[in-house]
RNA sequence: GGGCGAUUGGCUCAGUUGGUUAGAGCGCUGCCUUCACACGGCAGAGGUCGUGGGUUCGAGUCCCGCAUCGCCCACCA
């Protein structure tokens, strides 16, 4: 047994509070029960009594610990979200009322690319660091034409003022769709605790030599002018072209053509390309050619990733036009002849040409300064004049990368960037990752592919740093040189007791602030991390490692992570690596993947098609149950459509609920509910009852919410339409006391189960109806067990409630066909049936008789089940 | 190119280890001005379970192939 199922079987000893729910002396039932005002009552009450409160006196075994992956602040609410959020919030419900401890925080991701997109956006400006700080700028009303450049420090305080908003709005959304999280222990990502967490986990990554930084090619976007990180990017088909260009060997006859879709990269070409095998070249691997246009001298070298299938089978190296120029230049050990600059134009100075230099950069002169584009356009005319483009440029698409919010290709270009490693270049590593991926429990299951087939397609290290402004520093400084170089490889760090930092505006050990960029002095390592090295750490953040020691030994690691399919590969996955160096643990011990949610055309929601649906409307017309039940109708992992007839079905449900709750507690009146239930039909209602809350608990302890939902939602429906109309009359006393009595005891066990069952998805219309009877709040009362129910009704056959709802179904039927009114009075019933469920009718006919107004039935035994229904004549109008 | 998932009435989806006439809601049609509910209720019509094989006494459910859709991954000249 874990630790865990000691803990749970401890709680389970303890004998439980009041079973029975006795109803309260003196019930509060309105008139005319509504959801109108349930939200705002509700959420106030909820915080007045802490009722989400987590206790952090209770042991790590008690404890259920949910790592919610924090939102991205920035930028519009999504649908999406909260289909999501929704979700979790019934597991979290259920756990908290299984009785653990549930600690159930929220984060709001603030830091990073996309706040400093929304805040240039918001108020029309841009970052130019190298302006001084304006304590008195106001920026613009609204954004104008041309962007206002502001400096460093007053961009970070926009960023800083701009998600405070924005933070709000979120928590307001989420107070009110109801969600159970603890709203006094919120963290943002660029907030000191993130910063502080942040930087001493990169500390220890450096110490261990986890993290490391390298001169290396890096994919680079050109408008947001940083480089980006391999899990980052994304394909999108482009139309290209394959243009045929003619490099030049010693006699005319010996022109190797290669067909490039880049051919602007010519100049940065450093050698040509073909497969080991491939029979064309073979006798040019080792000789050497020269460039068209430029005459620069480069190799035939042969490598097996070259492709015979592609092109005209040999390709020239560029550094660098792809990341398999990259590998080939790495393997191969090539020059680099840069020519792409970090702003997406060709660099004024041109690289080493070697004896071809001069006549070369005539050439190049009239394309440094041209985009990649313009570049293009140009060479391909400095081509045709010269002649040596070979037959027309053929159109074709291709799959080209692009950091996912970028506008324009990716290039690579060659930069200083700081790295975690994950995998990517150690095979050990790698087994390690996968590994741990494989310890992680998946809901559903199949999810976990998507963690192995990314880890196993990793090909670089994590690229933490980004060239931007509102992001968590790298704690580090750098020695300048007596000449004013910069000594990258002694970094000075600060102690951990020093966190957070900022080396822009702090100064190390040792120095004094005037010797900042001076000859021997220092400067600060200008990047920030990118926001998924905060990110990573939200199990660390949200439990306080190294902050508070005692939480977090209360709480790491946690036990759930819930999140998106989409960000398994960055989030989760980075998750892994940090928990895995730092703890040598999983961060958690679950994650549940939610699906992706539709528009109604069934196409993915996204801001580029325009069909992203915004949540508050949604809640506003059809309340947050209903938004509630609709996504918790979506199934772990399932892509749904958003369905507002869903949240109408939802919302009906919730006001059955109110009037199924006040007719039943009405029935019951101020009579007592603890009599004996001996009727067989309440006795048969209650087994299945008993039944309903076996099946609805191991759905949930499979994370499995929707089928929770729905079998009890299917209960109820049949409670409502059969139970209720067969014991109503009985339970008015008609046949008698004890009858009675029996009757409003069902009814008072059944009320307080099913009330507790909906308690994780209706939480608004639970709490009320709940309240009209009972004291506390029904998200702190126990789960309901099978006991609770069936443990009223040893011995009851199932049968009896089965074969009730059957017959007076079957009655109903013949007066709707006959359309009459479900009241009229029928003469006799002869049912036809075998013997066991004649019995069973036996048992239950009173109750059958007086929902049925039926004078008299009468029984035949045969082989199938057969209702003839005798109506009175319909009376005189 | 590799992988994962899906394919059930007009729509959205259930169908837990293969077992008698395949379920629900929405929509549609009809009825009921019932004392919990008209933000109702009752009932009805509507499906060769994508397709072709196979295993089995028996397959929506298991196996193989194919098709379509979605997604993930991939070195994309």
């Amino acid at each position: 047994m874990d630790e865990r199922s000691v803990a749970q079987a401890a709680r389970d000893a303890v004998p439980r509070a009041e079973q029975a729910f006795r109803r309260l002396p003196r019930m509060e039932i309105p008139e005319k029960p509504s959801l109108d005002g349930l939200e705002a009552k509700w959420s106030a009450r909820w915080d007045d009594g802490a009722v989400y409160r987590f206790d952090r006196t209770k042991a790590r075994a008690e404890v259920y610990a949910i790592d919610t992956p924090p939102p991205t602040v920035s930028g519009s609410l999504h649908m999406g979200s909260v289909f999501g959020y929704a979700q979790t919030d019934t597991i979290a419900r259920y756990r908290r009322m299984r009785g653990d401890e549930v600690f159930y925080p929220m984060g709001w991701d603030d830091n990073g690319l996309a706040t400093e997109r929304r805040v240039q956006n918001f108020y029309g400006v841009r970052c130019d660091p190298s302006l001084p700080y304006d304590p008195d700028l106001v920026p613009p009303e609204k954004p104008g034409k041309q962007a206002v450049p502001i400096s460093r420090r007053n961009f970070v305080e926009l960023c800083d003022r701009l998600v405070v908003e924005d933070e709000k709005k979120f928590e307001e959304l989420w107070r009110g769709l109801g969600l159970s999280v603890d709203w006094a222990m919120t963290y943002t990502t660029i907030g000191e605790r993130s910063r502080r967490a942040s930087q001493r986990a990169f500390l220890r990554n450096l110490a261990r030599g986890e993290a490391y930084q390298a001169e290396a090619p890096t994919l680079w976007d050109v408008d947001d002018r940083t480089a980006v990180a391999q899990a980052e990017l994304e394909d999108r088909e482009l139309a290209g072209a394959y243009h045929g260009v003619a490099f030049h060997g010693i006699g005319a006859a010996d022109d190797i053509v290669i067909e490039t879709t880049r051919p602007e990269l010519i100049p940065a070409c450093v050698a040509l390309v073909a497969h080991p095998d491939d029979a064309r070249y073979q006798s040019r691997f080792g000789t050497e050619v020269t460039t068209p246009l430029f005459g620069v001298t480069v190799p035939v070298l042969s490598h097996a990733l070259a492709d015979p299938e592609k092109g005209s089978g040999i390709a020239m190296i560029c550094t660098f036009g792809d990341t398999t120029d990259v590998v080939w230049w790495r393997e191969l050990q090539l020059p680099t002849r840069n020519i792409m600059g970090r702003d997406g134009r060709l660099v004024a100075d041109p690289p080493d040409w070697g004896p071809a230099g001069p006549e070369a950069a005539k050439r190049y002169a009239e394309l440094a300064g041209k985009t990649a584009k313009q570049a293009q356009a140009r060479i391909v005319e400095l081509l045709e004049e010269s002649g040596e483009l070979v037959g027309e440029p053929k159109p074709i698409t291709h799959p080209v990368k692009f950091y996912e919010r970028g506008s324009r290709p990716l290039e690579i270009v060659t930069s200083r960037q700081w790295y975690f490693r994950n995998g990517g270049r150690e095979p050990e590593l790698r087994d390690a990752f996968l590994a741990r991926g494989r310890e992680l429990h998946w809901h559903p299951p199949h999810m976990r592919q998507r963690y192995e087939s990314w880890v196993e397609g990793l090909n670089t290290d994590w690229l933490i740093s980004r060239q931007r402004f509102f992001g968590v520093p790298f704690p580090v400084w750098y020695r300048l040189r007596p000449d004013g170089e910069v000594d990258y490889d002694a970094p000075m760090l600060p102690t951990e007791d020093q966190l957070p930092v900022d080396p822009s505006s702090d100064v190390p050990d040792g120095f004094r602030a005037d010797q900042r960029g001076e000859p021997g002095g220092f400067i600060g390592d200008p990047d920030v991390m990118d926001t998924w090295a905060t990110s990573s750490l939200t199990p660390q953040i949200a439990t306080g490692w190294g902050d508070d020691d005692d939480l977090f030994a209360r709480t790491f690691p946690m036990d759930l992570r819930p999140q998106g399919p989409e960000i398994i590969r960055t989030w989760l996955f980075d998750t892994v690596v940090r928990a895995h160096f730092e703890h040598d643990s999983l961060p958690w011990r679950d994650t549940t993947i939610n699906g992706w949610i539709l528009d109604p055309e069934r196409k993915k929601m996204s801001k580029s098609k325009g069909n992203v649906v915004t949540p508050m409307p949604m809640l506003e017309q059809h309340g947050a149950d209903a938004v509630r039940y609709w996504a918790a109708n979506g199934r772990p992992g399932t892509d749904t459509a958003l369905d507002e007839g869903q949240m109408k079905v939802g919302r009906r449900l919730a006001i059955k609920l109110l009037n199924a709750s006040k007719f039943a507690l009405g029935v019951i009146g101020d009579a007592a509910t603890d009599a004996p239930v001996t009727e067989p039909l309440d006795r048969s209602m209650l087994a299945a009852l008993g039944e309903l809350v076996r099946d609805v608990t191991s759905a949930f302890e499979e994370y499995d919410y929707a089928r929770a939902l729905e079998r009890t939602e299917r209960f109820f429906w049949g409670f409502c339409d059969d139970y209720l109309e067969l014991v109503k009359q009985r339970a008015y006393g008609t046949t008698g006391e004890s009858g009675a009595g029996s009757a409003r005891a069902a009814l008072a066990t059944a009320l307080a189960v099913l009330q507790r069952l909906f308690a994780p998805f209706l939480c608004y219309v639970t709490a009320e109806v709940w309240s009209w009877w009972q004291d506390g709040s029904v998200h702190r009362q126990p789960w309901p067990e099978p006991g609770d129910a069936d443990g009223h009704a040893a011995g009851a056959d199932a049968l009896d409630y089965v074969v009730a709802a059957e017959v007076l179904g079957a009655v109903r039927k013949v007066k709707s066909e006959a359309r009459r009114s479900m009241r009229a009075e029928v003469t006799h019933v002869a049912v036809t049936d075998t013997p066991d469920r004649l019995e069973a009718l036996a048992r239950i006919e009173a109750d059958v008789r007086g929902a049925g107004t039926i004078a008299a039935l009468d029984t035949a035994p045969g082989d199938a089940f057969a209702v003839v229904v005798d109506l009175a004549d319909e009376p005189a109008a």
